[in-house]
This record gives structure tokens, C-alpha cells and sequence, in this order.
DNA sequence: TCGATTGGTTTCATAATAAAACCTATTACC
DNA sequence: GGTAATAGGTTTTATTATGAAACCAATCGA
């Protein structure tokens, strides 16, 4: 292997987010930062992710700034991890695929942790609206391209 | 290495969905699968993945029900990768993350493709919103968990 | 103060990935 | 109809990423 290609510089946002996040743990670390987990052995109890590959994982998730280290409690020495504002942003993808899972990989009486108001106890769902209100679906939406530079 | 985890078991619908698609390439081909494209050789060229890995993918993403192979055209002999309903369903998870890639990847004056509704032009969005219709943010969700089987 | 816990790093074996060569069945061309 | 090119892969081989386990220093708890 030659090494992993680097959307970096591909034009689609979707391609350049998978860049960052789209490797097999790093939105699980995420998945847990929104449940509250903060240290390094909490996530590792959590996913039974290797240290090593933990540890490059989260010190990848602070440096692309999705993550970051804070003191915790007042003058510790420890550190936590914690979201970013950009980590946080996350959290409609986290959404998607929370709902897609529960649609097709659930049986429809099998048990699973469910997303919901916190307030109300209502189920959260995710819509696809354009910037004026209206719902609408994936066919009628289309994408429009930048011109390859040749 | 003894093989990746599988999360299939896990109660979490996030960590299933991304027991299926999460790996490097699947949702690289749902994307351009979602923009029309059909066959091998055009998942190979815009991907730029070797021919053997963009094989195993696309069986995989086949043998989980979000890909199907059908006959090109009338009783022709060449067959075509096409989205199923469980593929189409993707919609919001690549939604989402082209969002969070256009709000954090991008430099503000910087080229990209986007997503917009096809008969107005108007750019596409997506809401969290519980299921009376209120629109709300990560801080007022909480997921509630299944108790861990000892 | 001494043992346990936390948060890693290092080492080593193995699995996943990529590149290139190769193969077979169509398809296009003349 | 014969031949070359194309499509759609598979196989082989080299390299990278991953995972498990051992190890280690610093801190915490009793």
C-alpha cells in the first residue's frame, strides 16, 4: 500500500468529511464524546478499541480539531477529552446514521438505545428541508458540479 | 490481528450502521452511486480504489441489501450497480456529512460542489427536530440506553 | 509508603489494502 | 467474420494498518 489516497483537496464536502472522520473508529470515539465519555480509558472500555490505535485516533481527532484536551476539574493534572464546536457539528451525522441503523439493521421487537428529547422523552428524527421550510427527498435534489481542472 | 470487532450485536443503531458502511470506501461509492454512477469502471475511475478492493466493496455493499445488481437495459448482457431502497435511504447520512464538510473544510471562498433541490436551485438543509415537528439542538437530546447484558 | 490505576508507548504478528499483472467475455471496428 | 480494444473482474505480491500483549512512568488511594 502506497498509503490511503487524501480527498483533501477533493471538491465534494462529503468526500473531504469522510477524509477526516471516515475511518473504521473515529466517529465511534465521537459517538461516545456525545454520550459524555471524556478519558482515554473510558473510551477504551467502551469500543475494546487497542490502546495504540486509540491513542493515534484521538490525538488525530485533536489535531484536525474535533477534539481537545482540557484540564479537568479545577488545577488537575488530567486531562480530558472533550468535543469541539466543530466535533459538536457532528452530531446530525450521528443522527443519520443512528436512523438508518434503527430502520434496516433492527429486528422490529429487538431492544436498542434510542435518541430523544431530553424534556419531552420524544424521539428525535432528522429532516431534509431546502433553506426555505420546505421537506423534500433525495430525488429531487441534484448536485451541482465544479469543473475538473484538466 | 484477529479480525475488526463487529459491532452487529451492539444496541447502539450508530455502531450498526457503522458496522456496515463505516469502512474506508463504502460510502465513497454510495456518494457516487447517489450521482448516477452504475458501473464498475466508473466507481473505478472516480475513486481512484483498486480494482480488487472496489470488488470486495461493492459484493459486500450488494450482499447487505444496499446495493443490487440489475440488467442493464433491455435483455442486455452487462449488468448495473444500483442504490436499493435501503441504499436510497443513505440519503441523510450523506447529507449530513457534506454539511459539516462545507462548514469546517472549507475555506470561505474556496470552490465546491452542493446540493440543491432540483427545480428551484435552493440549497438543500437538514433539521433535527423531535417527532412533533420542533426543531432542537445536541444539548436537549439524551439517549436512553438498553441495560448491558452480565 | 506501597500497591493499584491511568494513560499511554513499544514490539511483534497478522489482516487489510494497493498496485500491477493477468484473464475472460463482450463490444466496436473494418 | 476476424481482430483489437474495452469492461469487469481475479490473482499475486508488497506494504501499511491494526490488534494484542508486554511494558513503563506518573498519579492516586489507602
Amino acid at each position: 500500500m502506497v498509503g490511503r489516497r487524501s480527498l483533501k483537496a477533493d471538491f465534494c464536502p462529503s468526500a473531504r468529511s469522510l477524509d477526516v472522520i471516515g475511518d473504521w473508529w473515529s466517529l465511534l470515539i465521537v459517538r461516545d464524546a456525545f454520550d459524555g465519555l471524556t478519558r482515554f480509558g473510558e473510551f477504551q472500555k467502551s469500543l475494546g478499541i487497542a490502546k495504540n490505535i486509540l491513542s493515534d485516533r484521538l490525538r488525530t481527532l485533536v489535531s484536525r480539531g474535533i477534539l481537545e484536551l482540557v484540564p479537568a476539574g479545577t488545577g488537575a493534572v488530567r486531562q480530558e477529552y472533550r468535543l469541539t464546536e466543530m466535533g459538536r457539528d457532528l452530531f446530525p451525522v450521528m443522527v443519520a446514521l443512528r436512523q438508518w441503523g434503527e430502520r434496516h439493521l433492527f429486528e422490529a421487537d429487538e431492544q436498542r438505545s434510542s435518541l430523544v428529547e431530553r424534556d419531552t422523552g420524544l424521539p428525535v428524527r432528522l429532516d431534509i428541508r431546502t433553506q426555505d421550510g420546505r421537506a423534500i427527498g433525495p430525488d429531487e435534489t441534484v448536485i451541482l458540479k465544479v469543473p475538473e481542472p484538466e
